[in-house]
DNA sequence: TCATCCGTCTAGCGATGCTAGAATCTGGAG
DNA sequence: CTCCAGATTCTAGCATCGCTAGACGGATGA
């Protein structure tokens, strides 16, 4: 009865190992670069082995997003553990900033390629759920009359847009702090 | 001598059929179904040709995405020249939402897909260029103080990622004027 | 010791973007 | 009117993609 446990243990390591080769091909030489065949002779099995833990190359991206989901939960809570609301949003609105940047494919995983991770909905995942309600408390702060929920994804909204727009060369890169700035202005004010 | 003027007027006309069937297939049935194959097809040609009138399939879909940022600049401009400034900036929110709406294929070749297009650069074709100017010269009115251009960038940003968040089912339908409204609301107070 | 079964790999399918070289058509000279 | 030269278009194929069927192998239990 054993060797049953340990055969689930390597496999769940195999499966970790999957996730974690596809994120670091990405995150080095971009989602491009990650083939099935690719990720296969990187994990030094074969590309069927692959299947017998996703469904489809999909599935794999939407599990390499859903460890960045978790992981910027994490950031953004100890980001709005500081003191005054005021400084709250900019800690907010930095940490995601720097998530983004930090982890460009992880981020592109998360909010722009895979699309068949059920968001708003019954069945979302739990790490989603998490990454969106560490958002929302932090904007809940300084909602001030406000509507929190809708508050949080306009404040989403403006920064994944600030993001992508800069990524793809769309805003020049000289602009970046004062685009936060004005950003953060616009949104403290309560009007 | 007059053939080779009808040569090159019926190969600029084949030019602007790929580029219109390319739209039509994508806006109907998505960029996956723009396959070079599908599109020779659609044009009663075979493959090759479309390789003499563009680089790549990139190049198609850049020039797509051209013709997209001239009909922008219309509706956006149709759209300032309204009266007072605070429904300007509505004016001007409400035309980029409704094209983006109207044009979902089309808006995704300009703002997330094709990579090629120089935007801020010196080389940057004229009807980007133009594109940018109708925002600019809209958000200006109200800029109040603050850095006109920058505060064009902002908006915009906030403006593309209520779209790109709603189209991929990040953002829940329901809420969409809501989002709106509060995003008008704090761009227009100057504080 | 042997048969069974689970797990893995080899080999291949259809589809993609793109291209080389054959084939065809056009236009002008004799 | 004929025929050749040059441009144009097509057929066929390459490499690569995601994905899968069926052969193969070794570990497991009788």
């Amino acid at each position: 009865m054993s060797t049953q446990q340990r055969r689930e243990r390597e496999r769940a390591q195999r499966h970790d190992l999957i996730v974690k080769t596809a994120r670091k091909l990405a995150e080095s030489e971009g989602w491009d670069a990650v083939t099935t065949r690719r990720l296969a002779d990187e994990i030094e099995y074969s590309q069927p082995v692959l299947y017998s833990h996703f469904a489809g190359k999909d599935a794999i991206v939407a599990a390499v997003a859903l460890e960045g989901f978790t992981e910027l939960a994490v950031r953004l809570r100890a980001a709005t553990r500081t003191g005054e609301p005021r400084t709250a949003l900019e800690g907010l609105a930095r940490a995601y900033m720097a998530f983004a940047e930090e982890n460009p494919a992880l981020y592109d995983a998360m909010f722009t390629m895979a699309v068949d991770l059920p968001f708003g909905q019954d069945d979302t995942p739990e790490p989603l759920r998490d990454g969106f309600q560490a958002l929302l408390s932090g904007v809940a702060q300084f909602a001030d009359g406000r509507d929190p929920a809708i508050l949080t994804e306009v404040v989403w909204s403006a920064l994944h847009g600030l993001i992508v727009l800069s990524r793809g060369g769309r805003l020049p890169a000289s602009g970046r702090e004062a685009r936060l700035r004005l950003l953060l202005d616009q949104f403290s004010a309560t009007r």
